[in-house]
DNA sequence: AAATTAGTTAAGTCATCGCTTGACTATTTG
DNA sequence: CAAATAGTCAAGCGATGACTTAACTAATTT
């Protein structure tokens, strides 16, 4: 029965905060040390170093130390995890889309927020 | 400079966590009703409307009534915010990977965990 | 060698998250 | 109509998360 990557959750974690996705889209266009990440943040040198932990273990960003820096980038094998994932189930969906698109709009969906009276 | 869509964040978070991963790949296969979803789960059916709500919010779920069950199926456009920031992102990771593929093999990297000394 | 730069760790704080229980609202079914 | 079914909401509780500051290490510069 259908099982996901037992990194993918960590991998979601890591991605689910706004900063540590602002990380991300920096480094995907060009590698960086700690502090030039930093610099454009409001925030301490400290916080964006727990953030590139939090990355680096869940398999997003790869480090490597030279000198006293440390260079930051985009762990592509660790993004591929969550890439195969969505691939792999985006062909089931579309199956089922196509059998329930009919239903859908017959029965006019509601969110759970605007709530059916 | 390179910049994610609003719901981008919320969709992460809303697929970090195992439970609500879990519940995806259940309706990978099929739309089931709520019930349906919490059968399997040691936890109450409360737990599990609340996760679903999650879900639907951040757009990796719709829902819509029929009686007194609620139909739940993957919001296969929600999803595709994921799957196309990461399409756009990969381009951008490959020609990186490409130039630094040397000086990672010459350098040895360390994870910040096995400390470099 | 002393001062600066780059990064790391630890401890603590405050907010949010995942869950529970209990009360409550619809919708079916007998 | 009464009872069961399917789901929802609210309050509360313990655990986790995103920071902060302060103290520290290691590499570079002067």
């Amino acid at each position: 029965m259908l099982n996901f990557h037992p990194k993918l959750a960590g991998l979601m974690t890591a991605l689910s905060d706004p900063t540590r996705l602002a990380i991300v889209e920096k480094l995907s266009l060009t590698p960086l040390s700690v502090s030039e990440i930093a610099a454009p943040f409001d925030m301490s040198l400290a916080a964006i170093v727990q953030h590139i932990q939090v990355l680096e273990k869940a398999g997003a960003v790869r480090t490597f130390k030279q000198g006293r820096t440390r260079r930051c980038i985009i762990d592509t094998a660790g993004m591929a995890v969550l890439k195969n994932w969505l691939t792999d189930r985006e062909r089931f969906w579309q199956g089922q889309f196509d059998n329930l698109e009919a239903i859908l709009d017959a029965e006019a969906p509601k969110s759970i927020e605007e709530r059916d009276t």
